[in-house]
DNA sequence: ATGGCCTTGGTACAAGGA
């Protein structure tokens, strides 16, 4: 099984590029952040044609998120948008529950899948940024709760935080800078103390492996990036983790988007 | 060489991203 999260950086744009990327890599769910679609204008068709359904919450010009699945399987279900009770006019959170599609395994369950397009935060300081704290003092309420109900849970998206200085190519640049504040890698740590692990940590990695790179400067030539968008994963799914991985690959196409996306393997 | 962006809305350029 196979799940994977991707900022877009607006799906008007990148549909055709997702549409080959999904065709090459066959996933079993894929979050998607940045759609810049309201959802009258999200390309649902277009996805069924190619063999996958969705489930989407966006908004115009900004934000906007989206799961998809294949056709084949089952729907996704317990659809939630957006953080509940957390006020908010922004697009940023899609969850939905995977059922179960292989009625003889032992001892497994749904797989409950959050995906999620965390505030940016500009600066510190920012109003921007007290709202980046309001939010992710929200998601990890609601994670908590969601952990209780879904042994079996993954939090992948967008976060929108450098979890360490190992995930930022320049540390002393950016010490302090937004992704990298004490206050952002707390709330990080604050959603691994719930007992989730960062996916990509659980196994020997490259150094210098990001997930984002600047569309300035010649950042992805010279591998220059911040590895910002991850892959939470639940302790009842940790033994069933067998590789996770960036895919730098379609950060190099013709007008790509400024994410790589990021794939876990499990296990049955 | 040293600096170099992209998307949306809307039709010039500002805002936002990270």
């Amino acid at each position: 099984m196979k799940l994977a999260t991707w900022n877009v950086n607006s799906l008007g744009v990148r549909l055709p590029h997702l549409l080959a990327w999904l065709s090459a890599h066959p996933v079993d769910a894929l979050v998607l952040q940045e759609t810049k679609l309201t959802d009258d204008k999200f390309p649902q068709a277009e996805l069924a044609q190619a063999g996958w359904q969705a489930v989407w919450f966006g908004q115009k010009t900004y934000n906007g998120v989206a799961l998809l699945v294949p056709a084949s399987q089952a729907a996704p279900c317990e659809v939630v948008r957006n953080i509940p009770g957390f006020e908010d006019e922004q697009a940023r959170v899609i969850a939905a529950t995977l059922p179960r599609t292989s009625p003889g395994a032992s001892g497994g369950s749904d797989t409950r899948v959050i995906g999620a397009y965390f505030p940016n935060g500009q600066a510190p300081g920012s109003d921007k940024f007290a709202y980046k704290m309001r939010w992710l003092q929200a998601l990890h309420a609601w994670v908590r709760q969601e952990l209780e109900r879904h042994p079996r849970l993954v939090l992948m998206g967008d976060f929108n935080i450098a979890p360490e200085d190992r995930d930022v190519h320049d540390p002393v640049a950016w010490a302090g800078q937004i992704h990298c504040t004490d206050e952002e890698r707390a709330h990080f740590q604050g959603l691994l103390s719930l007992g989730l692990h960062d996916a990509f940590r659980l196994f020997e990695q490259a150094p210098k492996s990001w997930t984002w790179w600047d569309y300035r400067n010649l950042a992805f030539r010279k591998n220059q990036g911040l590895r910002i968008d991850h892959i939470l994963v639940s302790a009842a799914l940790r033994p069933m983790v067998e590789a996770c991985h960036i895919d730098k690959e379609p950060r190099k196409a013709e007008r790509p988007s400024d994410h790589a996306p990021v794939v876990l393997t499990l296990s049955a």
